[in-house]
DNA sequence: CAGTGGTCTAGACCACGTG
DNA sequence: ACGTGGTCTAGACCACTGA
């Protein structure tokens, strides 16, 4: 019997997905094509039909295949969305698009949280927070103004990185600070004085905005962010099915 | 042994799901509160572990519980996220915000489809297409600016509707044409002049575009949209996880 | 009608978090 | 050490699609 030639790494059912995942985008079932069965499948890589299902699943979920009671899956298109790291790291998005990632530190303020904040983090009121204001670039040209707030625990441990460090979602993965879930919000605001210096942009100009609120595995806030982007330079796809949903970044 | 209650209509993993989440929603675990363990639930309700692992995954994609190996699950909030449906269609998205949601058919028109367009909508050169112009409204209020391309069949279908008919979806799966896969993509543009015509905005205002691409469930385009928001009046809301994704949009 | 995916069960072992 | 969720198996029946 076959073996998932995705590596030794994890869970079976993940190397299966990565495996067929690659095949696809090989082109070894062609576009339009259809899958084997589960059954065969099962066959083919010496495992239960559920693994084989688990595996099919993350497909689904990433908009790469049909799946319909009665008939084989179909292939809908190549691999198009980002894992979940890309989506939460400007940095590691910037790096999957091949470009280069830069970050500018403008301020780190420690300061009382008001009661929104307080409300949005999860504290108790009066709490003392860390406000960390950055602009990012994509290969040396602004593109976002980053306004992130940190419950004191957290950004205790930014303030101490590098001010020149790009990335700051790696060293806190480091310290074993894990953003598990996400809720992201976009709509459209006008750019403020702050937007305006930082961007070179027109005051009062359009800018994309993705407000980022994110937790631990226990459902802890971590980090509250306001993201404005430069119009043209980003878009927000999303796939969804009547099973599941999967969102992604791409350049504008 | 307990029952699921959402009623006896489906599998058994979405009623418990149901179940589940509006218990969630009462309460009856707590704000932050824990789970009962899956071996617990499956006694409970009666049905194996397996069963209750599948509705539990209905809620983690929803965001509405964590999970974690060696812990139990835990509340994260009260049910955010809109069914698929309500993502797909204006109308119902609108009615489960309780607003009125309008709709003007500003004009039909049959043509053939231009290279992109036939990429799009997967169609041979030249296939005949309908266009669809609509202003979408709520409460009465301008809100956005519809254009849709439909492949010839369905257009044709659409063609018949009532020219004041609010829904076009409903229709449309009423003739067994649904929507089971769309890719939204996000981004901002300036208004064009049908958009200041219909949205009675200033020429190039900045608007959040959704433009929607729909599949059926054997893969094949049905649809495309460029939907044009009044800024302020939208916004889109994903939850993600290590795990999965949820899209929902919102009131601005 | 045969093939396929959707659902469900019962049981097993493991990895992780917490007390 | 114990309880919990994560993974995997083997087998069963059903609902639907398409020839």
């Amino acid at each position: 019997m076959a073996v998932a030639g995705g590596g030794t790494t994890g869970a079976r059912y993940r190397r299966l997905a990565a495996d067929l995942r690659e095949a696809i985008a090989t082109g070894a079932y062609g576009a339009d094509g259809r899958l084997p069965s589960e059954e065969k499948l099962a066959q083919q890589y010496g495992v239960s039909r559920g693994t084989v299902r688990q595996a099919l699943a993350v497909l689904r979920a990433n908009g790469l295949v049909t799946s319909r009671r009665g008939t084989r899956r179909v292939v809908l298109g190549t691999a198009r969305t980002q894992s979940f790291f890309e989506l939460l790291s400007f940095t590691r998005w910037a790096r999957s698009l091949g470009e280069e990632p830069g970050s500018r530190t403008i301020g780190i303020e420690r300061r009382p949280a008001e009661p929104l904040e307080c409300e949005q983090l999860g504290l108790a009121p009066g709490s003392q927070i860390y406000r960390v204001l950055r602009l990012r670039t994509l290969s040396r040209v602004p593109i976002m103004v980053e306004r992130t707030l940190y419950p004191e625990r957290i950004g205790a441990l930014i303030k101490r990185l590098d001010p020149h460090a790009i990335s700051h979602t790696d060293p806190l993965a480091e310290e074993g600070v894990v953003f598990a879930d996400t809720e992201h919000t976009i709509d459209l605001v006008y750019a403020d004085a702050d937007d305006t210096r930082l961007l070179g942009c027109a005051p009062d100009a359009p800018l994309m905005r993705e407000r980022r609120r994110a937790t631990d595995q226990a459902g802890r806030p971590l980090m509250w962010s306001d993201d404005r982007f430069v119009p043209g330079t980003i878009a927000f796809t999303v796939h969804n099915s009547v099973a599941t949903t999967a969102l992604s970044r791409r350049r504008g």
